[in-house]
DNA sequence: TGTATTCACATTGTATACAAATTGGTCAAC
DNA sequence: GTTGACCAATTTGTATACAATGTGAATACA
């Protein structure tokens, strides 16, 4: 699924990867092929091609003769995104209980080390990110190219929506990460210990808890029964 | 997911889609750039863009410097396909039942004729693509991207894998293709009755018959214990 | 005879130039 | 004042030329 391990072509991708997922760029947002050359120093000839493969990878939308666009989230993603999420988390999770490798096991480790760590810094940025590769690392666990493209899709938004309600961690909020990084704790032993069912019981006890904060976000208190009318949506 | 509409690039896009899913273009092939140019009347640049699009999408998978191959299934694919097929198929009924739309089910019904008249022609090309082409539109139905790109990947290779098995069916074996299409009919039934259960049971149901086939196709009867070494594998 | 090196060829990767389409703005007409 | 057409400027799409990498055959050497 990467796209080869060229060198400043490889860069850009990465790059406009990251900064897609941290909401650097905005959802929606216009990314014009001069400026990224610019950028990351290439002619538009590869450049173009990295659009097309993050268009694939579902990071990027192409519209004929306008472009590239940031994917972007309306609250139908929202919807899909909370039908899709808990099936395909539980069935990733179990599946890494069955299938993971010792080095794989030693990269979640790290990738929860630096998650812990980001969580004490107050670095939003590092906490989606380093959360974001904990659960990528499981979705290579589980081996299962078919679930692992639900699986990039679902994180690319899942990330991006962290990116707000991570941001609003503050005080008894700080209980919630706390207990996200002890699942995440409890993961790495079902996992070693090949305890499928507890994985993906984790895996839905963990989203469980994400669900509650994007619920949250979406739906402060107060603002349960707002007045007025839906935001306006644009007709298709 | 479609590239964009464009003229010479999508018949190329197209193409090459149902080149491979037909198995015109054998699993593991290589795609040459020069000779896919004349084939489509392209220059280079975007046929190399249309490979990269069908790289995303799963079709086809590029290496650096070393071109496009058509993606291949080895048996490690078909384990991964038996363990996310129902899983995804019976998910995505039951949002197709929940969410299809007057136009789409009338789609539906148009791909099922097709599929029913496929059956009588003894075309195997027909069949896969015609069969294809329905469980794809109760794809679009079920408008959920995130399962969706794991509904496509399974498709591409349950069609591959249908083109090989649909090839042997003679005689008895024609009442599972009958079987196949009844399923299909209920199917539409429960999804226009808007009855999620029975359609994510049909899923199922269906799933259940193909893998049969298919499992009698990777096993024939008489070879159940065979002796001798599993077939070699190529390390990592 | 077997192995390693070299060189020519073929194929992929990149840059640039050119063509086509879209966008925004101006001006005229109603 | 609003609508519509037209034109310039920007942006995207395509073709071609060139650079870099990989492949394989022939040859030299052990």
């Amino acid at each position: 699924m990467p796209p080869q391990r060229g060198t400043a072509k490889t860069v850009a991708y990465e790059d406009l990867k990251r900064a897609i997922l941290t909401l650097e760029r905005k959802p929606g947002s216009a990314l014009e092929e001069t400026e990224l050359c610019e950028l990351y120093g290439l002619s538009r000839t590869p450049l173009r091609e990295v659009l097309q493969q993050l268009s694939g990878d579902g990071y990027v939308t192409l519209q004929l003769n306008r472009g590239a666009r940031v994917s972007d989230m309306t609250h139908f993603t929202l919807r899909d995104f909370f039908l899709a999420a808990p099936l395909i988390y539980s069935a990733i999770l179990r599946l890494a209980a069955q299938n993971a490798t010792l080095v794989q096991i030693d990269e979640l480790k790290a990738a929860q080390d630096a998650f812990r760590e980001a969580m004490d810094t107050g670095d939003v940025t590092a906490r989606a990110l380093t959360n974001d590769r904990f659960h990528r690392i499981t979705g290579r666990m589980a081996g299962n190219s078919y679930l692992m493209a639900s699986l990039d899709r679902l994180l690319i938004d899942h990330t991006r929506i962290g990116m707000t309600f991570f941001r609003q961690t503050r005080g008894a909020k700080d209980e919630r990460l706390k207990l996200a990084s002890a699942q995440h704790d409890e993961m790495i032993v079902a996992i070693e210990d090949g305890d499928e069912d507890r994985a993906a019981e984790l895996a839905l006890e963990h989203w469980a808890l994400s669900r509650d904060q994007i619920e949250l976000f979406v739906m402060p208190p107060g603002l349960e029964a707002p007045l007025g009318q839906p935001p306006k949506l644009k007709s298709a």
